[in-house]
DNA sequence: CTGAAAGCGCTTACAG
DNA sequence: CTGAAAGCGCTTACAG
């Protein structure tokens, strides 16, 4: 609560340090960070003036001279750290961030291309030692200066265009597949997709795992049963009301997203139809196992990629050398109500 | 996608635009900044030049160099982003500063004060613009220095000791007391409470309006129906199986904190007990209007606290001076069932 | 309109 | 064990 005696309106520079102890700039550096080959009284009196004048290192200009010129920061585009599944891979970076003694710079695109490229570049700008990417754009050539200089890349949750880098993915075709094989397996025939905008290639394959899972039981899929492009709640809401609209609604749904489940499950519900219709989500969501009926899922895990690909960077950070490969996280069916509804 | 003639295994830096172009370094400078007073000439040479070699400026040394010495970066510091209270405010605080052209460094701090030094140490370093500061010690006197070398800081959620600085805060007493009236305006007379870490100043100010709630009708609070220090789904959640084990076990409960909420929902449903024994909880949650019954709640707005809060850091960064004052955010009753149930 | 010199706060590479 | 000089990549403050 005492006040420190720092120069007005600025803060106190290694040098200031220096000249109150009485030594020279490099000794106090080597106080600071450590260096061996300082005597006691002169480590005595460098932490004196440093407390004294409450003097916190320029840890952006010492990595501007260090050899190696880390910054000890990385950066993290992601989609949108406000969705849960955001959030959740965030979370995991910064725990494995935090044992590296590393700081995350971190934003979020919603779809959005430009958006995408002016946070990257801002955060090359500012020197990060790696970068994650959950990409919205449809290449990321730009990527290759970067590569180049050699700042490693990890893709996370979408594959990599245009560029080769280590990238954390799910089989988004393989996990929806599995979705609608269950449905089918439960008796439903006639099974509604709704998914997300179809500029998104995680999107797009996941309807591909659709149309799969129909295609191993002959079952011929109805155009007009297949929605795409609903990237919000209440797009998906409208959706699904105009599904059971039709003359031939389907008994089962399949939602291929987790704001796209929800606002699926809102339309059920306002027709009473969530007993009745069955109803498979991809990614999993809180509060899921609690909703009437439970729903069931294909749930990532994103705790699990959010990991990885942390540890990707920092093994590439630490000298680990291998050609950039994608590193496959499963995925897993858990039935818990909703999509056991039979016809 | 085509290769860039980048120094190999390192970045452009200005001077090599400056030799490949055949102008000063400042020259370059003046270019890459916009500045005015450059012959269309040069600045296609420049522009040339930067093209080529995939020059990307360090703006790391120039913010070191630059007179305000600005770094365009701010840092927030977190409860934890995986909550989606936290994840909101973060999301709302993003927004506003990707208006004014600045990038966030977060992390979260889970009650742990010495994480919170640690991230504010860390960011303080990498001479952040601004703080703001959603604390978990109970004494932030160490931000002192901070403040007076002119980094505006702004808390959130918590209120400052031993600091003086900007607050965005709720009035958790009041609306918890608010809560409490409810469900005695719903008659009951006997209601758990079940909170958060006492160590945390809002959930104890949270039990102040219970007890506030029972004292405006004349009801004793009964010691066994207060349970405190449940920080998690499953510890709320064992909380409620033992309160509902009571003899006199409550007719209603007030829970404190979003995961708390959703841990008692879990006890209620386990015991089947979630439509006969009423409930209201403190902050909203997304899915809370779609389980059963709806569960009322007092909501917090963190997207509003959010925007405030990076808003008054960029006031004070535009030149803004005015005493450090609480800005207070209010709270709202949503009833939506669970809260109506009568004893 | 353009550039040479100095310096932001620190570390490197030496010398003693 | 200690420090003087130079330089990281850039901008400032001048001079022309």
């Amino acid at each position: 609560m005492e006040p420190r005696p720092v120069p007005p309106g600025g803060r106190a520079t290694l040098r200031d340090v220096a000249r109150l102890a009485d030594v020279s700039p490099k000794t106090v550096s080597r106080v600071v960070n450590g260096e061996p080959g300082v005597t006691e009284a002169k480590i005595a009196a460098v932490t004196a003036a440093i407390d004294k004048l409450g003097y916190r290192p320029n840890f952006t200009a010492s990595s501007l001279r260090r050899a190696n010129g880390r910054t000890a920061t990385i950066g993290v585009v992601l989609e949108d750290v406000a969705n849960p599944f955001s959030a959740a891979l965030y979370r995991a970076m910064e725990d494995v961030a935090r044992e590296h003694g590393v700081s995350i710079l971190a934003g979020s695109v919603d779809e959005d291309p430009a958006r995408e490229r002016a946070l990257i570049s801002a955060f090359a700008g500012r020197q990060v030692d790696g970068l994650i990417v959950a990409p919205a754009s449809t290449n990321q050539g730009y990527l290759n200066a970067e590569i180049l200089a050699g700042t490693p890349v990890v893709f996370v949750d979408r594959a990599p265009a245009g560029v080769q880098v280590d990238a954390v993915l799910i089989d988004n075709r393989s996990g929806a597949r599995e979705a609608v094989r269950h449905l089918i397996a439960h008796g439903h025939r006639t099974i509604g997709y709704v998914g997300d905008l179809r500029t998104i290639a995680t999107a797009r394959d996941r309807l591909q795992g659709y149309r799969d899972a129909l295609a191993d039981e002959a079952i011929r899929p109805r155009p007009e049963h297949i929605v795409e492009d609903r990237h919000t709640e209440s797009a998906a809401e409208q959706a699904v009301h105009a599904l059971l609209d039709l003359p031939e609604p389907p008994t089962a749904l399949f939602t291929a997203q987790n704001l796209v489940t929800i606002g699926a499950i809102r339309a059920l519900r306002a027709r009473g139809r969530q007993h009745s219709i069955a109803l498979v989500g991809f990614d999993d969501f809180p509060l899921a196992d609690l909703l009437d009926p439970p729903v069931t899922v294909v749930a990532q895990d994103p705790s699990a990629m959010g990991r990885l690909a942390a540890s990707l960077i920092f093994r590439r950070l630490d000298g680990g050398s291998w050609e950039p490969t994608i590193h496959p996280i499963p995925t897993r069916l858990i039935p818990r109500g909703s999509g056991e509804i039979r016809p």
